[in-house]
DNA sequence: TACCACAGGTTCAAATAATGAACCGATCCA
DNA sequence: TGGATCGGTTCATTATTTGAACCTGTGGTA
């Protein structure tokens, strides 16, 4: 593992309910050296991809990352091309709604959005990625992704998160095949004890999946009625999700989501 | 130089501009080996901070960019806050408006809004960072800065950007003053050859300088009236930008941009 | 007051990882 | 056919990263 990686995976430490980290904090997180972490730190202090609270003396994200996203998205919209398509998918099924995008053998949240009203909400936190085998965006994702990619992804192990989590590989790979088929991924209580969740592929221009859209609901609320009313308005959502990043739905399946839609 | 600073410098080629860089562009805008170059590009894609293009090869900032910017907006938001008041002066002077904080001894922007109707329009990169010495924004924000700092920022010397660029830090220093008297910082074709501009300060919870709002109009249209016009609108916006992110004026100084607006 | 625990941060010899000149293969163009 | 440019790789040399021990300040508490 080289420097560059060592030092970058500490921003990963962040999320919605760790805003700011100290330097012991980071020390136990990550396992490795004071004197490292700490060197570490500062050089990404000083890059402007963290910030330190003069007083408390944590760190927290910095302002780097803001201007560098805001770049990507001038040149490459992607959250404000997904955001409506998301936010819309929200609001007709009325719980809550994320789309994801491939990096590396893992997804990284781009959009989410809550529904408006409801009673108990599925929690999201838009700063953790997410294993390919334990979401059924990951299972989307997986399922039409080259061969190549599936074996090396489990290969790589398939760590148990709850008690449902599919950590057989041989497991995985069948109800790949049944994603394969169906054109969508369900998934019940396999990354969150009380969530369930179903995802459907979206594609790039040439036809590669780059990541999934996800419906995710409290799983005492998650009836196979309830997941059926709901896929229609989600493949349509992947549908679209696909036209506004500028890709295509391989022919030889596109047929699965508009018949849905 | 550490080698984190050496791979995260290669991001900040990116712009609106270059939205996509290849090998050999970085080799030539970084002035390092290939191999090296090659290998911090690998790492960074690694962790989703780059894509690269499969047709291409050319990379672009990846998504691991925009799910931190999204952590960052959702514990500590400074973007979305700092929005609607950028927008709001915008609308009302009818000129280019960014907010941008400061980072090391640059500052990085936020955010910007170009008006909406006028014909000539300044055109404002999000991905470039800004001088201190040679922008409005940087002389507001020095004048309000503790002095170690600025002398820091003077010793580090003052390349020319455009002909009107101050190199010289007595010149600096004496415009400092002015600028601390009046509150606002006004400086005409410094750092670019068509632009004028005036910036104000904007600072936060404990009185300290953590930005600046700045507006930019063609300096063929840059009269004292027009720029006089301007001002209550822009102070009125710094003061709502400092209250939006929690911050406070320095009393000491607080009353010159209560006056002005 | 003395003592302890824990926080952030620093030092310097030892060990490991980064470096770059040369090389490879593919593509494009005259 | 030759050469210019591109992305990418190799491996001995070199320089940078590493971490155990140390320093300093703070808050709690006996």
């Amino acid at each position: 593992m080289g420097t560059i990686t060592k030092a970058l995976d500490l921003l990963n430490f962040f999320s919605r309910k760790r805003p700011a980290i100290g330097l012991s904090e980071f020390v136990k997180l990550s396992g490795r050296d004071k004197a490292t972490v700490h060197r570490h730190l500062t050089e990404l202090e000083e890059n402007g991809f963290l910030q330190q609270n003069p007083e408390t003396r944590a760190y927290r994200l910095g302002p780097a990352i803001l201007r560098l996203s805001g770049v990507r998205e001038a040149t490459y919209p992607m959250r404000s091309v997904l955001r409506p398509v998301v936010r819309d998918l929200a609001d007709t099924v009325g719980e809550l709604v994320h789309a994801s995008v491939l990096q590396g053998e893992m997804l990284s949240p781009v959009v989410h959005a809550d529904p408006l009203g409801h009673g108990t909400q599925v929690h999201f936190d838009e700063g953790e990625m997410l294993p390919l085998h334990a979401t059924s965006s990951g299972l989307a994702v997986m399922a039409f992704a080259p061969d190549a990619f599936v074996s090396r992804v489990l290969k790589a192990g398939l760590p148990g998160i709850t008690q449902r989590t599919l950590t057989d590989a041989g497991a995985v790979r069948s109800l790949l095949d049944e994603v394969r088929a169906t054109g969508v991924a369900r998934l019940d209580r396999a990354f969150d004890e009380e969530v369930s969740s179903q995802g459907v592929p979206v594609f790039g221009p040439s036809g590669e999946v780059v990541g999934a859209l996800s419906v995710a609901i409290p799983a005492v609320r998650a009836s196979e009625e309830k997941m059926n009313a709901i896929l229609p308005a989600l493949c349509d959502g992947a549908v679209q999700a696909t036209r506004a990043l500028g890709g295509q739905m391989p022919p030889e399946h596109a047929a699965k989501w508009a018949a849905n839609a």
